[in-house]
DNA sequence: AATGAATGAGATTTCATTCAT
DNA sequence: GATGAATGAAATCTCATTCAT
């Protein structure tokens, strides 16, 4: 009683975490319908029964799931706001790279497809999702954009298009790695860090301010003109 | 009466493709776990029983459904080849707005909603579909880029990585839409197809063969070198 | 199709009748709690799942069973209330003998052990109970005994009290007959008909308009005064 | 400590008294199968598994509550009992007054229903209840009914049956008490201790000796007023 | 071929009971 | 003795599937 506690004790304390985390695991893997709860109790290596000594319901759970392990990531996500005095071409590229190992390549990234395939049967969850992580990853990477763009470092691209177009190819990388990532042979399967490095290399030329195309005057391929008309001005809503 | 049995005739064989469209669409929208058998025979006007004629069961269901509209990808992506003379600045922004208008904004990007929820569990169509799918798109999408590259159009970006990049904020964003953009309500929601033609704005630019940077000789401004050590050299597999 | 239904068809229209008796009988025996659905359908003869094709669960099972068991009920009242001519003190016995045949003495008297042990638990349904049979049934012997009263039949007897006196031992009857009377073994049990009759008997001598006690002038017959006392006072609340 | 052990000593001493008090007062209000184990334990102020302590059983506990508070019937049934030397006509009415206030209007008086809903689950507790509670209460009336008829002061009306109907109105109301009665908000609802004075002077009327009916339809039948008084005004409210 | 009543395996959830502390 | 975390049997209810019509 002093000092150490019950095994019991710390057993029942650790007990909420371990079974989060056998249900992140399980529902990424499975999804959460086709998870049975006593799945996830075995894997926590608790019997049925004690799963609900702790959540109400499985959909409680998920819901628990999906707040716990996002909680971290905004936490996360708010360090790496901290002052960063240099370019913004030094300073995106980094963000990017750090959201990456720290999120989109962590187990926390299976809520990615969690919230993907359950979103419209728990709208309140999803939107739960979407104020959390989804609008605070955006906020940062587009002040970051409006950043380089204020300061002439990138060109003048449409703030919260371009935003999305930073992050879709890194939650998309996510999403494989639970999906069909995982039940293919990696025949020549690619290398997702690979990919996200070239994204940013991409990305940063895609956002470098060029020079009124100096070498070939003459031709005056206007390959981006259509583009151009698609993607609207620079005008953002 | 003889009219009357055209009609049957022609209502029984246009079955298995109303089932299937049912399907599909409740697949995408609820989930397969979550769509009841009885729901899908309903929103396809015909009796629970009558399902279990044309497909054995939920999973082979499932099974069809997929395949079937694969099909239908496969085939759209054909479409797309065809010889084309010009410049590959003007070709592959064009493939890709034809991918986008043909695929990814079509009913079958539901298909891909299922597929990333459902791929774990049917890990045999989970590989049909990345062999009849995905490798003939990045097929495709990685000739074109090629192309640019060896015409000394494009610079010189890793093949299969950026094939996938080019490929990824597209098929995001149709996951997106029969998800959370399902259900959030579109408050500063973003219009898709905005994005699409933001992406294909700045991977033309990515992609762009940039002089020695002009603008400011003194400036060595290596910010992209970083990217650059991720992303390795250009010798692709 | 044309005279003679389906047998399926048959047996599907019997089929709540067969579930509401099995229920009733079920229900009465053991509780509602103790019964579990599988016995209802089984004692129904139909599987389990079939029972819920017909009642969404089995609360709202006992909400039919209570249902339909009175709708009976009521309506065999109405059928008593009907004209009569005679003399109140023929009236009464006549309305109490068919109260007991009809209802005590029938099936459907289970319907008051149920409600008694399960009123409290569901007080939705002891209110319809409440509002459909007790009321009704209170409100046949209460006219009849105020017609006696009028008439000059009956003692000026508490017409609210005395209705419910006239009913509450063949109410009790009906309850002991579905409790200790039916696991006790009947050793020197009573004949509950034998019962019914001497409470009409008694009841009838008690509402007899007696004469001034003629065989005992002397006697100042005392023998209501503690009645008197219980009764509270004049002063009603 | 020595207070304070003696605080516990009789805390411990009071345990199994505080566990059949608050397993009676919900086993009445929910019934048996609704009532958690937990919630008695609850409700006496101690921890679940305590209760297993003192009753091996949930249904240990329900023999144990029946039994332990049907002493407490029969021992305040031998209080009844002694001797009266007045005539009958004052014996029956006192002592079917304090009937109903040591009993039927007592917490005990929860075993009842308690009795009436569970009798078949358990027939030997059943068995035990009519041996020690309802033959005892039967015992007692019937033989104060046979002092009455052999003294002249009674009709001559057939022991057992009177007898179960002296009894049943005044069990019903105690069983209305904790079911219907205390569920149904008591709009007119009528006040159970004036039913039972009504029931007694009613039953007094009925067991008296009456005159060979006097056939004097001119018998303007004054006799009615002593009633009067007793039943409430006729101003109800 | 089409139907939809019937089935029963299986999922979630509850709760009496045990037992390590 | 007392506790309350843990258990798992059992109950309710769902729904994929079958099959008589």
């Amino acid at each position: 009683m002093p000092a150490s506690a019950t095994i019991r004790q710390r057993r029942k304390e650790a007990r909420p975490q371990e079974l989060l985390d056998a249900a992140l695991d399980l529902f990424a893997e499975k999804g959460f319908a086709a998870t049975r709860s006593e799945e996830v109790a075995a894997r926590a290596g608790v019997a049925k029964g004690t799963l609900y000594l702790y959540y109400p319901s499985k959909e409680e759970l998920l819901k628990a799931v999906v707040q716990h392990n996002l909680s971290r990531l905004i936490a996360e996500g708010a360090e790496m706001v901290d002052a960063f005095e240099g370019p913004t071409t030094e300073l995106l590229p980094i963000l990017m790279r750090v959201w990456w190992e720290r999120v989109g390549n962590t187990r926390a990234s299976a809520i990615f497809k969690i919230m993907m395939s359950e979103a419209r049967n728990f709208p309140d969850i999803a939107q739960f999702y979407a104020d959390e992580v989804i609008q605070p990853a955006k906020l940062l990477l587009s002040r970051t954009l409006a950043r380089g763009i204020e300061r002439g470092e990138f060109r003048d691209v449409p703030l919260k298009e371009t935003t999305s177009l930073l992050l879709s190819p890194m939650i998309f990388m996510s999403l494989h790695k639970h999906s069909l990532g995982a039940c293919i042979e990696p025949s020549d399967e690619l290398d997702i860090a690979q990919v996200i490095g070239v994204h940013i290399d991409l990305v940063m030329h895609g956002l470098r301010v060029v020079p009124p195309l100096v070498p070939s005057p003459a031709s005056s391929t206007p390959d981006i003109r259509p583009a151009r008309k698609v993607g609207r001005p620079p005008t953002t809503k």
